[in-house]
DNA sequence: GTCGACTAGAATGTCAACATTTTTGTTTAC
DNA sequence: GTAAACAAAAATGTTGACATTCTAGTCGAC
């Protein structure tokens, strides 16, 4: 009668869980883009099977997250310069159309989250903790689509918000800051005064200063190690051959 | 040197080509929704193992073509009436977006790839080859995906027409056309017009017709056999009590 | 005749072992 | 000392077999 429960939980949760964690360790930029994911560590990690982390890194590369190339391996995604524009881009379309909806079915309760989740934004503002500052500000984007009702709003701007997260992560200007303290804040206002317009503006204007901020002419797009040090003299900065010999 | 022919080509592409048979079957009504996709018939028959199957089953659910319960298998996917309401809604955000940045990218090339898929419409609407149409609409929407260079849009358009495509196959009123057969070529003539606008809003008023074609009302939710006969006097169906007694 | 339990079959979930490819480290020739 | 060639190690790709769960068919009790 009484369910018995398992030591570690259905399976179906494990990797649920497994899924989840890399996850955030993506978002909060702990596994930078162009991080190798090997199946055998991470199964070690874990404690289960390779075939649980395969199947993993196959819903990460379906979400764009994470990269795959065949007998190479799985790494964290490189956004392209292209790929960022793009990203902005369709943002660009469905974000009003978000709040729009947002604001057509808004009640108490949707308020209250908004409002709440604000809150934790500023806190974590207060405590300078820059990697709980970048996953709200993502998840900011995602409890719009969540609260507007619409599941394939809600997953497709749940992945175009990652993907922005890394490019943030990979082309973000350190003198800037990719999110203004206050831009949330006033489209959550425009959204509980119920004014379509406003919010809609709001949220444009904020993916443009998003795109404004990051650098997407330096093109970094290769394997990295190639343009890092494209501009280096190498033999300058070795030691003098005086100590050494054949 | 030269490079040894292997029999079967490479494995990826085998199973590249396994989803596309199989999207292609449920697309064109071969596989209609609520349809069993058992992992060993299917490796049977393309005569793979289970494990590459599972992989395409997984990209299918992904794409929400495929619906999977645990310990129960996969099916073609049954999208519930606010599912269809919802792919409907998030096309009318995207896809006006879709031809706006078509026509600001328009070249001869594209122009022509648009001619030759109303060709091709127009001949499966002459030889009415039922399934090719219905494949063709929906590549239709898809070919403006890809055509307006946003590999994000592409993607996010081609798996909502594919649920349209189910949607269609489940709600549709026999008595009405989905797909009116000018409104393609009137959204074409007005993307080589250059004219946003009016392309925009043909593209607007195709997407609220085929939604005005689905009959959503009658919700077909569940498990199908339940709603199907729930206005059934199973009873008085049945032959008469007379021989039955206690 | 209906309902329930039981049993045999099939399908799914999981894993560990094997084959292939890539990468890394060492040796050898010039 | 450099560079190519070879060898060892690690990682990925793939498969078949086993355990568990669900389904369907049969049998027996009331």
């Amino acid at each position: 009668m009484v369910d018995e429960p398992k030591q570690s939980g259905s399976n179906d949760e494990t990797i649920g869980n497994i899924y989840h964690q890399i996850y955030l360790a993506v978002i909060e930029q702990r596994l930078p883009p162009g991080t190798k994911l090997a199946e055998g560590k991470l199964a070690q990690i874990f404690g289960v099977s390779r075939a649980r982390i395969r199947d993993v890194l196959a819903r990460l590369v379906f979400e764009g997250i994470v990269e795959h190339v065949p007998q190479k391996g799985a790494h964290v995604a490189r956004p392209t310069p292209t790929q960022a524009r793009n990203v902005i881009e369709m943002r660009r379309m469905i974000e009003p159309g978000i709040v729009t909806r947002l604001i057509s079915t808004l009640n108490d309760a949707k308020i209250g989250a908004l409002m709440d989740h604000l809150e934790a934004e500023a806190d974590a503002r207060r405590e300078k903790d820059a990697q709980l500052i970048i996953r709200l500000s993502g998840d900011f984007h995602c409890l719009l689509g969540t609260l507007c009702e619409n599941e394939f709003l809600a997953r497709s701007i749940r992945e175009l918000s990652t993907l922005t997260c890394l490019m943030i992560s990979l082309y973000n200007a350190p003198t800037r800051e990719a999110c203004r303290d206050d831009e949330h804040a006033q489209i959550v206002a425009a959204i509980v005064d119920r004014d379509e317009a406003r919010a809609s503006q709001l949220m444009i204007d904020h993916l443009e200063h998003i795109e404004a901020s990051l650098m997407l002419n330096q093109a970094v797009d290769a394997t990295d190690l190639d343009k890092v040090f494209a501009s280096v003299n190498f033999r300058a900065t070795r030691r003098q051959p005086e100590t050494v010999e054949g």
